[in-house]
DNA sequence: CCTGTATCTACAGTCGCTGTAGAATAGGGG
DNA sequence: CCCCTATTCTACAGCGACTGTAGATACAGG
């Protein structure tokens, strides 16, 4: 039985955390000692390990929560996961290319400057003036 | 003069959005008329075109109130603005690489399920087991 | 003057945590 | 068995950058 501080250590995830999980309902009510503590054993050990690698690769817990789900039913195809891969791909996908966007345009606003001064700052022009933009970067998202 | 609403169309803004610059004091308290309306004049407008076409640059809050104040002395040097623009170009490569590590992975993991059943779905199995992950894609942020 | 749209304030919610305070518990050494 | 320290407990606030809501008030056109 683990305390819920060797989980954290073992997953490399924080403690706190751990009891949002619980909250949120992505991890289950673990047993507890007399005195109130949480104690885990391996199955929740393995669900907390499969929730951090997935959240290393970027699947938000609402897509965590339905991996979870459809890996409770071993019988069924597992289109539905291949597709929630698929999305988070995608997702990815479209993230690098708007980075890629931005790339451009600061390479380009930082490239035009010649450290002059303030009052006629190329990268302080382009910021004021869309029009100055060559690609289109607009898109909301950081 | 123009009303909140009327600035909000013409930046791509919500309504909502100026209000909140204006609390967090990156837009001044502009003018009010009797009834107690906000109206803003053509330098409101500059102001948060900056903002706006700053943010979708992905620049920080923050980042951009230091472009605002150092945009106010004409005569410095813009060795300072250029800073601020290099540290945004770094910070939008890191994430590039990131997002491409990732990429990479889901596109492995997705390649390797042949659509069977849950049971032996390489996904899942990718998911559960970190050791099975080729590149290192551990990082933190999404 | 009336009506409908816009604006006002104040606050809660988003996502995924992280940090804090103050109290209680667990486990090992003496 | 007692004590001490590290750990855990609950409850809540805060991050960044907004977005949405409710209920009240203001403005502009006909």
């Amino acid at each position: 039985m683990l305390a819920i501080g060797t989980l954290a250590k073992r997953t490399g995830t924080k403690v706190q955390t751990i009891r949002y999980y619980e909250e949120i309902g992505i991890m289950p009510e673990p047993g507890r000692t007399e005195g109130g503590q949480r104690r885990y054993g391996d199955a929740e050990l393995d669900r907390l390990a499969f929730i951090r690698h997935s959240r290393q690769l970027g699947f938000s817990l609402d897509a965590i929560r339905e991996l979870l789900d459809l890996s409770d039913s071993p019988g069924r195809s597992c289109a539905e996961v291949d597709a929630i891969a698929q999305r988070q791909l995608r997702d990815v996908e479209a993230r690098i290319d708007r980075l890629e966007a931005l790339r451009a345009e600061l390479h380009r606003m930082i490239a035009e400057c010649g450290s002059n001064r303030v009052a006629d700052c190329r990268i302080l022009q382009v910021l004021r003036d869309h029009g100055e933009c060559l690609s289109d970067h607009a898109k909301a998202e950081t």
